[in-house]
DNA sequence: TTTTATAACTGACTTATGGTCATATAAATA
DNA sequence: TATTTATATGACCATAAGTCAGTTATAAAA
């Protein structure tokens, strides 16, 4: 995962993506223990073994590196609904694998509002374009396990999307869980909010493939 | 608005709720002109014509603010919806009022990840009442204006508002604007996602209820 | 092998901003 | 008018992102 010991330095481009994937990989587990929103760049720095200075010159902004981890998070999401989906699964892989993935709910949630707002625009188009990728290729697998042609399966993944979003930030309220909730509103902030809310838009939008 | 011009302080309730009034009508002014995120409590002070401090004595956090911001503009909505909702109009009132009502999308949009998240548990709770109180007065208008009982209807709001906190994020992506966005990638950019996203789930529910 | 050139790496520093608190004082009360 | 109270102030603190002049590991040249 990262350099070898008698090499300090990252010259050839190997040696840089190793360096990268390091830095990647200290992340994530920072954000894995602390949440997203403690991790700082000198936590970040401790835990890769780099100096923060480091951290910029493979990613211009905190937020390039949480876009990047969320990229991966979705790539391992949809490589989960290709591996698993049947015509009767269907409906609960689309449901499990976002919600079983670590990390891509809370990074889907901060997506638009906290992550891409401070990413450089080269960057930022690269990762658009795995993402609409990766929407095709869900739109795909829709198809195929339903029979429904692709123009409408397409549309239909973008509907899941859209779903998707609100789900993993009602998913966040639920994981505050505050000290002293009311009754009253104790179901604004139940567990597995995003299991119940996007499974139902999941049934919605499969029902009207039919 | 504010304080008579004679006094400094506001001593008596009604003295401190104007305070407080012109303290928001001051930070929605910033909001608006500057965009949520460029918005900092020295300007807001600035703006206000109070001291730093005095901010503090008023809410507990920025974060309090943009909240009581994001209650008044859901209320706005709200109302919006029962005054003017017809059977026919339903859905498009549906769609107009949160797309029309000043600074209430990207409020919304970081209600969960942002906002929430750095405001104390009194005015939080306090807050989410009146918000599950005006979830229930949409479901309420939905109910009257299609004829569909109100359990089938509260369902309904709930879903409208997973969709439009989706869309809502996707709103804040079109906002962005970046200087030269690939032809490819334009659509991903596109100006009124909300209407066209959110106005395809509110066509999707309304009908589940026939 | 030694010298030189390159660029990866460092961390103290700068900047920005949310939030605090000792002090000053407006205004109600005695 | 004198006293009391609590509103208002703004210099100050803490934190964290991002920078850059200087250091040095490593490759290439001599």
């Amino acid at each position: 995962m990262s350099l070898p010991d008698n090499r300090k330095r990252a010259r050839s481009d190997d040696e840089k993506e190793a360096r990268r994937r390091a830095i990647l990989a200290a992340t994530r587990a920072m954000v894995a223990t602390q949440g997203l929103d403690a991790v700082t760049m000198n936590a970040i720095a401790k835990e890769a073994g780099v100096s923060k200075g480091t951290l910029y010159l493979y990613a211009r902004t905190k937020e390039e590196l949480l876009l990047a981890l969320f990229v991966d998070a979705m790539e391992e999401v949809v490589s989960r609904i290709e591996a698993t989906a049947t015509p009767k699964t269907l409906a609960d892989v689309l449901v499990n694998a976002p919600a079983d993935v670590p990390l891509f709910l809370p990074l889907l949630a901060r997506l638009f509002t906290v992550i891409e707002g401070n990413v450089a625009e080269e960057p930022l188009f690269a990762e658009k374009r795995r993402m609409r990728d990766m929407g095709l290729r869900v739109a795909q697998v829709i198809s195929e396990q339903t029979g429904a042609p692709l123009d409408r399966t397409r549309e239909a993944s973008m509907v899941l999307m859209l779903s998707m979003q609100g789900a993993a930030q009602f998913d966040i309220a639920a994981g505050r869980e505050p000290d002293e909730v009311p009754d009253d509103l104790a179901h604004m902030f139940a567990k597995e909010h995003f299991r119940t809310s996007y499974g139902m838009a999941v049934r919605l939008v499969l029902n009207g493939l039919k």
